[in-house]
DNA sequence: CTTGACATGTGACACGGTGTCACATATAAT
DNA sequence: ATTATATGTGACACCGTGTCACATGTCAAG
């Protein structure tokens, strides 16, 4: 979490700092990134910096948590627009992330975002990091699911179905910056994953 | 890879520097791992260093590799006990990767492995990086899947569920490792996720 | 042998990045 | 006006990397 002092910061000043950040984390993954490029960008001296922000990954994790934010609004919403259907809103929101890929702005830092996905990322992501504010959004996506679409029987196969989706959900995210795939072949191959697991992937007994 | 010079080396020689490697990745994840306390406890001069491997991410890819080669083996010893049966053979081998965390030689190495596992380790475990041989193995491996088993309708499915419990599997390597779950616990989780799976997340039409 | 060509060994060094600290400056409170 | 407290600043010590000029070894041909 950046500390108090980057908070009570005119607003303008945050932004320069963050417009100047972001510049560096499209430029080079995380672990590349330099901070001495940062601040020379934002006119910044180094001891500031370090008033803000803890390190280098203090301020990333707190654009990645950012875009989670704006990403678990839009999910809310389409989770709401289809009725609780999770299988459903799901699919829309795989869609609406890789479209991501196409605004200039966020390009690049996705890009890098999931070439270089790890459980800490992922988890910013998904959302559990920061704030409590976070957690009741979460536990809110959950209670709008409606689960009489699922063939689950309690709460806590709810949880696991969410990780199985969500598994699946980022490793097609990452095949897709991977291996540079179209919106389609993006789109092709998750909606035949998911498809699979609705489905069942045993075969019934044909007797 | 490492260079042909290192390959050359005598095999106690390169022993030595495996070693030290080895404690060195097992000390700190490969990020905070440095050059310089693997050589100075293999006792070599830098310069020796960069004419056996590239740098330090070829050194431990190239250790991961050799790990991620024994489980290959192991899954397909598995797969061929378990006459072909993928998801049996998939349940067996999650027990047995999560048994390693009680290995001393790879303890910590396996920890650190996981706990910043990303798209290329991942990758590597799975085996598409290394060497031609591998990439036969690996389709021996998938040739052993009697599909009879699964719910799929060709060739281009079974790639569909390689890649499911795939990410499944990882995803639930790495939550053993972040939260330090018991061996009692992952199973209970990854088994309850595969048999989700199996029988299909979508509740069927009762009418 | 000895010479030369080529492979390998070696460690000092330049470079670049990090985080800190002593000092400077601003802000607020009495 | 004075003191306390927060914030700004950049020089600096530290550490790790990768390279390069030079040293040493190996081996085959004369």
């Amino acid at each position: 979490m950046p500390k108090q002092t980057f908070l009570s910061l005119p607003e303008d000043k945050q932004n320069t700092l963050i417009q100047s950040a972001k510049k560096e984390f499209s430029r080079v993954p995380l672990h590349e990134a330099s901070i001495a490029n940062i601040i020379k960008d934002a006119g910044i001296p180094r001891g500031s910096f370090y008033q803000y922000f803890e390190d280098k990954e203090d301020l990333y994790y707190y654009l990645l948590n950012q875009v989670a934010q704006e990403n678990n609004k839009k999910l809310n919403s389409i989770l709401q627009e289809k009725k609780g259907n999770l299988m459903d809103a799901l699919a829309d929101q795989f869609r609406y992330m890789i479209s991501l890929r196409h605004d200039e702005e966020h390009k690049d830092f996705l890009r890098y975002a999931f070439l270089n996905m790890n459980h800490r990322k992922e988890n910013t992501m998904a959302n559990n990091i920061y704030k409590e504010s976070l957690k009741n959004e979460r536990s809110q996506t959950l209670e709008m699911v409606d689960t009489s679409y699922l063939n689950i029987e309690d709460k806590q196969e709810l949880s696991h179905v969410i990780r199985i989706v969500g598994a699946i959900t980022f490793h097609n995210l990452v095949q897709v910056f991977v291996h540079d795939l179209t919106d389609e072949e993006a789109i092709f191959n998750y909606d035949a994953q998911i498809s699979l697991i609705k489905k069942g992937l045993q075969r019934k007994e044909v007797d």
